[in-house]
DNA sequence: CGTCTATTTGAATGTACTCAAAAGCGGTGG
DNA sequence: CCACCGCTTTTGAGTACATTCAAATAGACG
């Protein structure tokens, strides 16, 4: 099985040795999804922590009135999961499910408590990843309470910089928390005043 | 020194034996600090990351416009650090500061990591508290997207069930994300409905 | 009591929202 | 090749909610 992308994801946290790698390497399962594919559905018991080998998943949330939040995407090189869910195996409030064709790598619970005995190096690897994680949702949160819409649909732009045309623009308008209506009309905006 | 509330904090994560806990305990500086006092001023790098054990801190951020955003409130029991900044000893963008009298427990960089060196169970712990807080996190993020600043106040009584009374109310609006002329506006709407 | 800070209230403004409809776009089948 | 269909985006009009600015009130502390 190729993966490539996934030691070099874990070769900019640590180092790693081949052996050590390949430990993990032989408890991730590929798994692969078609474009409207769902990976986890909100009730559901996440039972996987993932990484994007191609394509792009959203992590996203439904409320009462059905309207869907986006929390991430994540395209190519990114981590997911419901970690609520997950840790405590219990029913997910988040949904997840793929925006194009996707190849994921899953490892399931046990299998990763099992590596962090059998290799601690993974205990490390995960706090670094989870506190990256961490900050770059601070970061998020504080845009969300100090930034216009339109600042965060380019702080949006700068973090996923493939994504715009990958994806429909009701997504994005998701991930910023407006409706679509309100990103096409400030699109439109912005278009305006660079001509 | 009395470090009893640390050592109930961290059993509910991980069983540390009594000289585990010293050696942690060895590590740590009591850091007592009065109503206003500054323990992080933005573009300072982040020396420690703490844990309160009486008082109560903000951590904020203030946008170009001079207002304040309130990232999370720490009262007693509550950890806290500019992370991006303690990690990459790079200038934090976050402020930290005393909103009562506090007395917290700081730890400092280099003696984290060699923390995790010598007793490596502390990588767990941190990975374990880290991860939770991101939970947390999503769940706030989620709810600055999908509610309402009322529900987002009703939110704030159930996460900090003690602080309504003890800090101002613009602090609380800087936390939901209002002005506090909306914040107060509310609350009459609140009180009106139910009486 | 007076001063400083915090909260409340009012009026006008702005930004995003809802609802509804039209236009654009891509793919399928006649 | 064109007509049609479904889905997405755009546009319009009216509304809701939070904002700004300004002023009045309320509390806390010396």
């Amino acid at each position: 099985m190729e993966l490539d992308r996934l030691r070099r994801n874990i070769a900019k946290h640590i180092a790693l040795s081949d052996s050590e790698f390949l430990h993990f390497a032989s408890l991730v399962q590929r798994r692969r999804l078609q474009r409207r594919d769902r990976l986890l559905i909100p009730g559901e018991v996440c039972r996987f922590e993932g990484f994007v080998d191609a394509g792009c998943l959203r992590v996203y949330c439904t409320d009462p009135g059905g309207s869907d939040h986006i929390l991430y995407f994540a395209p190519e090189d990114w981590w997911f999961a419901d970690i609520q869910s997950f840790v405590s195996e219990s029913p997910a409030d988040l949904g997840i499910d793929a925006l194009e064709p996707t190849e994921a790598l899953l490892i399931d619970r046990a299998s990763k408590e099992r590596l962090y005995i059998e290799v601690p190096k993974f205990e490390r690897l995960f706090r670094i990843m989870t506190q990256r994680a961490l900050v770059a949702l601070e970061r998020r949160m504080i845009g969300a309470m100090a930034k216009s819409a339109e600042e965060r649909y380019f702080d949006f732009k700068r973090r996923y910089p493939t994504l715009e045309d990958r994806i429909p623009q009701y997504h994005i308008a998701a991930y910023l928390g407006v409706r679509p209506e309100c990103l096409s009309r400030l699109r439109r905006q912005i278009t305006a005043r660079e001509s």
